[in-house]
DNA sequence: CGATCGCGGATTTTT
DNA sequence: TCCGCGATCG
């Protein structure tokens, strides 16, 4: 029976996935697993909910799964129904945001949001608090609209309205006081933000007892990934569903549920944006769950499992995990000391040449930085190489202009309140609606607290004309759709808001008329794999129907599914191709062959993270994240001089580099520590002078190229940048590094200043006059010192 | 209304 | 260095 489900898990797997979800009283009982990484996490949290409703002791409308991310949720529906034959799509799995949407679409009169509320993204969040600012007439340089968006996501991440901030200044009191002014704002215009899905729906499930009651009841199961990554909001709200939360009297009227969590403190690099590890904690001290580590690795290879080990080691405050693994030790980790970027460039380009000979597909080749701006010169290296690859972290399908465009006409279709969908197009294309006409309905819809589209057709005079015609443009679509399926909405709207014609007359417009096409197809494949159409109630399973539950019409999901599914940001999937990506995109993936770069002070660790709490600790986890998406082969390069911003910096191998177990490394180069310009090396040095890149290169056009890069990306493609004909044979490196010697002091020397006392080099950059030095002073840390007028002295 | 210029900012990212 | 945004000009 079930016992086939469990056959291929190990013993700590098997543990996991069958830990008693009730204790010897009855009651319910939680588990923490903490799942190191490639110890096969998503298999253990799909495998338990399969073991639970296979035993019969849940029913698939009883469990609640939550994950981060879109791809996780979909992973885990697709291995479970692989797994029972169950049709997981009226199943309660998903990210915190869709589920919460889910939530709100069924109660938004408790919720108090109108049933056709939209979904602001990050860019409809800014550009709203812009307008907010602009209509308040606030000065935008004092009160920075970025900052204001940060402030009020992270508020609303702790769970706090505006009214509960505790504010200290005058600064923040008018920071309060624009985060109410935007909340009413997105109240008034029937929008909530990302982190409003979550916060709506926490205050609905606090305040709304009956709703509370009834989903309490019905999820006894609520299983979480990656709960090393949850908010303070997102902790909360899973304690108020799971009912666990403290602060309510007589709680268990419901009784409480098992909580399922699986997480890796060592994994936990998300803290910048309000992830806590904290969490884990807690969570142990207050649903005393089960606990079982599952240290058994299946991805990587003895020397890159012992250098991840030997690295996280590093940091105190761990739950404490060491990972093992029954593949040999494999090769060592290799490691680069190259003199210049270029030279690191050109080096992963022969390695990657070296290793696509010895039969290794060049997409289990992955490229890792810590920094985009990494990437340019990689990218360079590679184009000029002819080796394809492929770079992650791009423009997303749905965040494209030309396709936001479209989605905020149908936007203003379902809710014409959408005062940011109407602010983008209405002159979206041009239809001689000038900034006068627009401040007059603004200045019309402020007087009548009204959203700009009913203000617009209120206007007379020459803005009440051409406005009321948009208005009337908009209706008219509304109208003449009404009975359409949803990609013939789509494509009338396309069509007949001027998009496809504006697009079509504009030079470069080609590739966004196949973005708007391709939005048509997207429709049509939302449709069949949501189940709308003939038989909307096929993907309904037996109870489904509970009360309060509402079908919301295929155009409202469509852009719901918009909002919280930016879709795909690695373009050409299938090619043949390296991949490059940061190291925070890289987690849950694995490669038979990485490289790390730029591991060097300032860059990795970030410079910036040194001054955050607990900063170095992240980074440190950031790195044991990348060594650990090695299988077979582990590279990791540092380089003494790199340009950044436009300068060039000198920074000292990272100090990561000193924390790995020189057992299982191999230095290419000679390890150099404080001899910073010696190691020379066939990539390149400092005497060499090469031509610049501009010169004695030939440009090549897209459509030559297209065989390497994203055809779909906004991402400023190498090919419009430089292109090159020539063998890397003949790779020019050019050297940005002035002749050593300019500098009187060398990085690790130890120098004396008559205020900061003593300290040690640890950087230097610019030139002559404009010369500077990096030190770390024992008394008072890292400062950079103009050279020609610090008073700084040698010493031993 | 569109193009062009100049300024500031430049970890990391999902929803 | 270099990209994106906003203001300003023609």
């Amino acid at each position: 029976m079930y016992s086939d489900l469990l056959a291929n898990l190990n013993p700590e797997q098997r543990e996991a996935v069958t830990l008693p979800p009730v204790n010897q009283h009855g009651q319910a009982q939680s588990a923490l697993i903490l799942a190191g990484a490639g110890s096969g996490k998503t298999r253990v949290l799909t495998t338990r909910i399969a073991w639970l409703i296979q035993t019969g002791q849940v029913s698939p409308i009883g469990v609640l799964a939550v994950t981060f991310t879109n791809k996780a949720a979909k992973e885990m529906m697709l291995r479970l129904s692989a797994m029972l034959p169950i049709n997981t799509r009226g199943m309660w799995i998903g990210t915190f945001h869709g589920l919460c949407n889910r939530l709100l679409r069924a109660h938004h009169k408790e919720a108090g949001l109108p049933s056709t509320f939209q979904i602001l993204d990050t860019q409809d969040q800014l550009s709203a608090i812009k307008r907010l600012l602009k209509g308040l007439k606030v000065d935008d340089e004092k009160y920075p609209p970025k900052q204001l968006q940060y402030f009020i996501a992270h508020a609303k991440e702790r769970g706090q309205r505006a009214r509960e901030l505790s504010v200290g200044d005058d600064f923040q009191a008018k920071m309060a006081q624009l985060y109410e002014a935007y909340d009413e704002q997105c109240q008034r215009e029937g929008v909530v933000d990302f982190a409003e899905l979550l916060l709506r729906s926490y205050e609905l499930l606090k305040h709304n007892e009956a709703i509370r009651t009834h989903y309490q009841e019905r999820f006894r199961h609520i299983l979480i990934d990656e709960f090393q990554d949850t908010n303070a909001l997102q902790y909360a709200w899973l304690k108020l569903l799971s009912g666990h939360d403290a602060s309510r009297i007589n709680v268990s009227s419901a009784g409480s549920s098992a909580v399922f969590a699986v997480g890796d403190d060592d994994q936990s690099i998300y803290a910048f944006r309000g992830a806590d590890v904290e969490n884990m904690r807690l969570y142990e001290q207050q649903y005393h769950p089960m606990m079982v580590k599952l240290e058994q690795n299946y991805r990587s290879h003895g020397h890159i499992l012992d250098t991840a080990n030997y690295l996280i080691s590093n940091n105190t405050d761990r739950l404490g995990k060491n990972l093992r693994t029954d593949a040999g030790h494999g090769e060592p980790v290799r490691i680069f000391d190259a003199p210049s970027d270029h030279a690191e460039a050109a080096w992963l380009v022969d390695e990657i040449k070296a290793l696509v000979n010895s039969g290794i597909k060049r997409t289990e080749i992955a490229l890792l930085y810590r920094s985009n701006a990494q990437s340019r010169i990689i990218e360079h290296a590679l184009f000029s190489a002819a080796i394809p690859y492929r770079v992650y972290g791009g423009l997303r399908f749905f965040e494209r202009a030309e396709i936001k465009h479209a989605l905020a006409y149908l936007r203003l279709l379902e809710n014409p309140n959408d005062d940011t969908s109407f602010s983008r197009v209405v002159n979206f294309p041009t239809r001689g609606i000038g900034a006068r006409s627009i401040e007059a309905v603004q200045d019309a819809a402020r007087a009548q607290n009204s959203s700009l589209y009913l203000a617009a057709s209120t206007l007379d005079g020459k803005a009440g004309a051409s406005l009321g015609g948009f208005v009337r443009l908009v209706d008219h679509m509304r109208e003449a759709t009404r009975h359409n399926t949803l990609p013939e909405t789509v494509e009338f709207v396309i069509q007949n808001s001027g998009l496809i014609q504006h697009y079509l007359s504009e030079r470069e417009g080609q590739d966004r008329v196949e973005n708007l096409q391709e939005l048509i197809n997207a429709a049509t494949a939302f449709i069949a794999e949501e189940g709308y159409g003939q038989d909307a109630t096929a993907a309904t399973l037996p109870g489904e129907n509970a009360p309060g539950i509402v079908e919301v019409s295929p155009l409202a999901a469509f852009l719901s599914h918009a909002s919280l599914e930016a879709g795909d940001n690695q373009a050409q999937a299938g090619q043949d191709a390296v991949q490059l990506m940061t190291v925070h995109s890289a987690k849950g993936l694995e490669f038979t062959s990485v490289f790390i770069t730029g591991l060097e002070e300032g860059l990795f660790p970030h410079e910036n993270s040194v001054n955050e709490q607990n900063g170095l600790e992240e980074e440190r986890r950031l790195m044991y994240v990348a060594i650990t998406r090695a299988k077979e082969r582990l590279y990791l390069s540092h380089t003494q001089s790199r340009m950044l911003h436009g300068q060039v910096r000198y920074n000292m191998p990272s100090r990561f580099l000193e924390e790995l177990p020189s057992d299982s490394l191999k230095w290419l180069t000679p390890k150099v520590k404080d001899a910073r310009w010696g190691g020379g090396n066939s990539y390149g040095n400092a005497g060499r002078s090469g031509s610049t890149w501009q010169d004695g290169y030939t440009r090549q056009r897209d459509s030559e190229t297209n065989d390497f890069f994203d055809s779909g990306s906004d991402r400023q493609r190498p090919a419009k940048q430089l292109g090159r004909v020539g063998s890397a044979s003949t790779t020019v490196t050019r050297m940005a590094a002035p002749p050593r010697g300019n500098y009187p002091f060398t990085i690790g020397q130890n120098v004396f200043h008559t205020k900061f006392g003593e300290g040690r080099v640890t950087g230097l950059e610019g030139n002559d006059a404009d010369a500077r030095a990096q030190v770390n002073f024992k008394r008072h840390g890292v400062k950079w010192l103009q050279l020609s007028i610090a008073k700084l002295a040698a010493i031993n």
